[in-house]
DNA sequence: ATCAGCATGTAAGGCGTTACATGATTCA
DNA sequence: TGAATCATGTAACGCCTTACATGCTGAT
């Protein structure tokens, strides 16, 4: 009975930063945040006209000028609540669906070969996703100054050492196949 | 439009390896695996049902002998074919919703305390995790001889690699968040 | 002219979860 | 006797993705 849609939870703390439309919203989860949640136009639009109707999200007077209407949206303070009561609740779901993993747990009922190609078309995907962050982080470094800027800084270290760990075993992994 | 139930895989590469029923799957799904994919009664059943239908596994006589009957299921070779062309097919989405990282990315909007308390669940979670799967491990290892176990083991190690990293990413995490 | 990008939204349908229904056996 | 475990399945419902519908502006 759930009303536990985590992509509110996406959008309310994008607009606890600044007011922003639905279009700005997919542009921001196609970002950093992407890394760790993914989140579709035909997600996005739904959930925020059913805030609004819950009040945790506010209409601004749409933008006619230029362009197709734009609506922004700004976060209310019930809306605030629920982002803060959410943040403070210790239960977290980190539900990975790793296909690299299974199709490598299954490798045995194929040849050798396939699950080292495998590893290394994984190994290659690891290192651009490690390349794009570290740009992230050198940007970032400039201005951990300010203190919103921390929080982003260490999801994407967060980034940063998992993927190191990637590496380190699939170099691990090839080694033991090729055994 | 696809027929692209990952759950199906999951089934049928359990069952190359042998015949099993569905309660059976389920069991082994919370097993080893729960470390990279889920699975529920509710998506057994009715995959296995289905994959009945195409063809690519086959009912086994039921065992009534004892308890509720017993539906065990073989694979067909049009399932093994099927598992390895997708074990052969290179994309892999390796879809993660962290919310732990969705926390902490809006962390700055709460006091600092909150996200501390939250990195520090999150670390007593992984240090649990990681104790389980040292010891699959160890008992990995007297076993390694065997060639279809190496698969395995490389999952748990990859397990392992990730979760150390996800530690130390912790304690540096509280560090910075310190400053 | 045409295509990419901006911008909002709906419709169909797949995937999966939780809860329920059913019922036998084993063990305290 | 009652709880746990074995065992199969269905029903209701939620979430999300893909594809579609619509239409403007600006660059080539």
């Amino acid at each position: 009975m759930g009303k536990d849609r985590k992509i509110d939870m996406v959008i309310l703390g994008l607009l606890a930063h600044e007011d922003s439309t639905g279009y700005d919203i997919k542009k921001k989860i196609d970002g950093p945040i992407s890394f760790f949640w993914k989140g579709s136009f035909g997600s996005i639009y739904p959930a925020l006209s059913d805030m609004e109707k819950n009040e945790l999200v506010k209409k601004l007077k749409s933008d006619n000028s230029g362009g197709r209407e734009k609506i922004a949206y700004h976060i209310t303070k019930k809306g605030t609540d629920t982002l803060k009561t959410w943040l403070r609740d210790e239960s977290a779901g980190n539900e990975l669906k790793y296909e690299t993993l299974l199709k490598l747990f299954f490798g045995g009922v194929d040849e050798k070969s396939v699950t080292l190609h495998n590893i290394e078309v994984f190994e290659e995907q690891v290192r651009q996703s490690l390349a794009v962050l570290k740009i992230y982080k050198e940007n970032l470094e400039k201005a951990l100054d300010d203190e919103e800027h921390k929080y982003y800084y260490l999801t994407v270290i967060f980034g940063i050492d998992t993927y190191e760990g990637y590496l380190k075993w699939c170099k691990k992994a090839k080694k033991i196949l090729a055994e």
